[in-house]
DNA sequence: AAGACGTACGTACGGTGTACGTCCCCCGGG
DNA sequence: CCCGGGGGACGTACACCGTACGTACGTCTT
């Protein structure tokens, strides 16, 4: 008597349920077959291989954006509330995030995003050319930016928590040391803000010159 | 007759080569054994476990980071020359950096670059929160655009190598399909260049204003 | 000489992804 | 009605993984 027939998008809720619970370490088939009361090889029947569950995690997270496009309003608003959407995924599934970021997918799942950002860059004015490139930049800091808060990236936020500020020498590392009370601490939205208003103004200034130059 | 009597930075060094020759899934320590010539369980004599490894890949990698600071110079030449700088690893170990970027390393390999990113927008003028901003937003931006270089980012650059272009529906992603060949071809330093010129005016702006207002 | 110690090594255990063969249930054609 | 076949669920098996443990051997100290 099974509740419900075991299907693609079945095993991939269980995936990412699983790795927002437990991390993306603790997925293998034999948890998630178990998870679903099921046996291991069945779920072969549904999916071609553990590569292909992950690809359909990152896809069925990044289709969960929601996108409120406003197309009456100014194109840094509409530039705003995209990039601010986008970002919304990292705290819904803050573990799966890393799966749709960390990982090469070939799917069209991703292509709604790139034409909303595409067509509201044109309409803004930029040419082809500069369109592509603003939205490259933007992903760039996005990502870096969801890297950073997922707490996957911390190349560099090293000294966290605050817990082990001590251990930098004073010496060696003065700027590091000193500011350390302010590296340790975060808040994220308002950081992701910040540069994100940045990012619109300096491509608003690149957007005028352009216009009053050709 | 042991040419050289093993080491923990011997055995990262292979490790290494092994990302780099055939990708990060390659490595296992049987395999990293194996190309030392040496039984599995001799390395946990210098490396207490795998993941301690790849946290010395990563810091080995950072390591390699060339700064050639010049304090004469305009702070904008500086912070553009260190953001350069830390590129250039992706070009050294495209597939080690992803191991860099991805994982979260607790040692104090990456405060080096942190400093001298503080002191440089320290010097510059900026305070010491304004200082941790700008730098986790270069972070962002770096970190995001070398993700997209190494070619494991691009939840948005599928339109790649031009070869499956007709696939998408020109219907339903008209500027997608429009852009296609230039979402397909990118010159990464180009595009990373122009992003960064981007933002050093744009928070070269940031500072103006500060400085004026306050 | 004798003991202590560190390094290299082999074996073994529990876990992984998945190829393959088997069973059963359901459904359409006679 | 039967009955044959196809698809999904499943168990077993294999190769590989990380690593805990016990052992053998060289070197250094006393």
């Amino acid at each position: 008597m099974p509740s419900e027939p075991l299907s693609r998008a079945r095993i991939v809720a269980a995936a990412i349920d699983l790795i927002e619970r437990e991390g993306a370490d603790a997925v293998s088939m034999r948890r998630i077959a178990a998870d679903l009361g099921v046996g291991v090889m069945s779920l072969y029947n549904h999916v071609p291989n553990k590569a292909s569950l992950l690809d359909g995690v990152a896809e069925a997270v990044l289709s969960k954006i929601q996108f409120t496009d406003d197309p009456e309003a100014h194109w840094t608003d509409r530039v705003r509330m995209q990039a601010r959407a986008f970002r919304q995924i990292a705290h819904h599934h803050p573990r799966s995030t890393m799966l749709v970021v960390s990982r090469q997918l070939h799917s069209n799942a991703g292509l709604l995003p790139v034409e909303r950002a595409l067509s509201t860059l044109r309409e803004a004015g930029f040419d082809g050319a500069d369109a592509v490139r603003m939205l490259r930049l933007f992903i760039a800091y996005i990502i870096g930016s969801l890297l950073r808060e997922v707490g996957v990236t911390p190349t560099f936020a090293p000294v966290q928590g605050a817990t082990k500020v001590e251990k930098v020498d004073p010496e060696l590392f003065p700027e590091v040391s000193a500011l350390a009370p302010l590296l340790g601490a975060c808040d994220h939205e308002e950081e992701f803000d910040f540069g994100l208003e940045l990012l619109i103004q300096a491509i608003a200034v690149h957007l005028d010159r352009k216009g009053t130059r050709g």
